[in-house]
DNA sequence: ACAATAGTATTTATAATACAAATAAAGTTG
DNA sequence: CAACTTTATTTGTATTATAAATACTATTGT
């Protein structure tokens, strides 16, 4: 039981939703009951039923008198959570799970974009305009490149000010980071890519939503279709 | 304490949630602490512990020692998890909050067509076709309009084959919910909108991703107009 | 006066034990 | 063999005790 969490129970809703989401316990699978987690990771009943408590809250498990504790099916799980979100981060994503991310962000981002045109506020200009400062370091080598493109899509969730595209900022993030792993460039970002970030802005800024729409739009369908087609020549391969 | 619970501790949840989400507690309030919850509940410190962690594994609040337990800011609310949006809908949604829902189903429903349209399997159309059915109905006053409805739109979000679209069921029927109890019709659904809702179906079986998005896009960006008049002119009658 | 330090009190964290309630599975009966 | 009863297992709840964390208070030295 490595890891940095607050307390016992934290610790272990970390290692059970770990394995949870890697496939060790899966749908449907029992998990040692309490008595057997108690021994197991060495603590009390307590700390125990309170782990589980909240594994259930987060929706990955149901544990009811003489049926023990089961992973529930997966449409149940609450994919939104940043732990979870986590947790499917340290399993091994594969492509296809890339391509729901993708799918996603595709779906979201473009009408954050949209909607942050229209409702964004001084402070949120600020924000992304920091963040773009920031991509500029990058592509000097000066300023971590990932960690500035994660701050420009999440200030321009936050710029939506709609509170449920601002949760998203988890999902957002965790499908930054996945594609991250798969693109694996250590390399700055290109003056190209920057360049298409500043495009978004400069809509925004300009309270163009519809054109700040489009920018973001393009960028995702690019990025989605190069998937895709990694996906299409993995499986003629296959076949 | 009402309520259809299974247990104690998830009766201690349902009520320190709903008042959370209504602003009975605010954020950065303190709740009472587990002792105060103890006496108030008439229930032991065990379950009111394994009340508090579950609402912290939904993101509501804090718990730590000498600090006591606190209403954290919204911003890491699990906004999309099935308790807390009931929890939304329980309190009273205001036309901003109907709104915010809308903007967000505009973003996903669409995509979510699209998708369909891309990746549907036999068994999704005849969920989708068994819902336009129970619409039709519905139009003769033979089912439930809403359910019918709601039926719909899950049908589709199923058709994606994505798991994050799938998991956020949870989230467009709170919303359909929301919109219902503003727009309060107990009427049948019209042919007009019932039509609409074929069109989308069509469009999703010829496997025609953009006409069904354009279908399912020209909806929403109708509901959502008419939603920002209205926002207009309450905002303009208290100028 | 005040900053650094030490002490105190409050609140959550964990453990251990006991019993209650739910329920799946086995056994019994008509 | 179907309906019912019993039993065993597992979670649910309560109680008590102690540990750990930390906000607050008091002290101390300059």
């Amino acid at each position: 039981m490595e890891s940095s969490h607050r307390n016992l129970a934290h610790q272990v809703v970390h290692e059970l939703g770990k394995k949870i989401l890697q496939g060790t316990y899966k749908v449907g699978d029992s998990l040692p009951s309490e008595a057997d987690l108690c021994t197991e990771f060495n603590i009390s009943r307590t700390a125990t039923r309170e782990a589980v408590k909240m594994l259930s809250a987060k929706g990955l498990i149901s544990s009811r008198p003489r049926q023990g504790i089961k992973v529930v099916e997966s449409k149940h799980w609450n994919l939104f959570d940043v732990d979870v979100l986590n947790w499917i981060l340290i399993g091994k994503p594969d492509l296809y799970l890339l391509r729901h991310f993708l799918q996603l962000r595709l779906a979201i981002e473009p009408e954050a974009a949209f909607l942050a045109a229209q409702y964004k506020q001084d402070s949120d200009l600020v924000a992304i305009e920091n963040a773009l400062v920031r991509m500029k370091d990058a592509t000097n080598g000066q300023d971590d490149t990932h960690e500035a493109d994660i701050e420009f899509h999440q200030s321009i969730l936050s710029a939506s000010n709609n509170p449920f595209f601002i949760q998203l900022t988890n999902f957002i993030t965790t499908a930054l980071k996945v594609n991250i792993r798969f693109t694996n460039r250590m390399i700055p970002v290109t003056l190209a890519e920057y360049q298409a970030h500043v495009d978004i802005f400069e809509h925004i800024k300009n309270s163009e939503p519809q054109a700040a729409f489009d920018s973001a739009m393009v960028t995702q369908k690019a990025t989605l279709e190069i998937v895709n087609k990694q996906i299409e020549a993995l499986e003629n391969k296959k076949v």
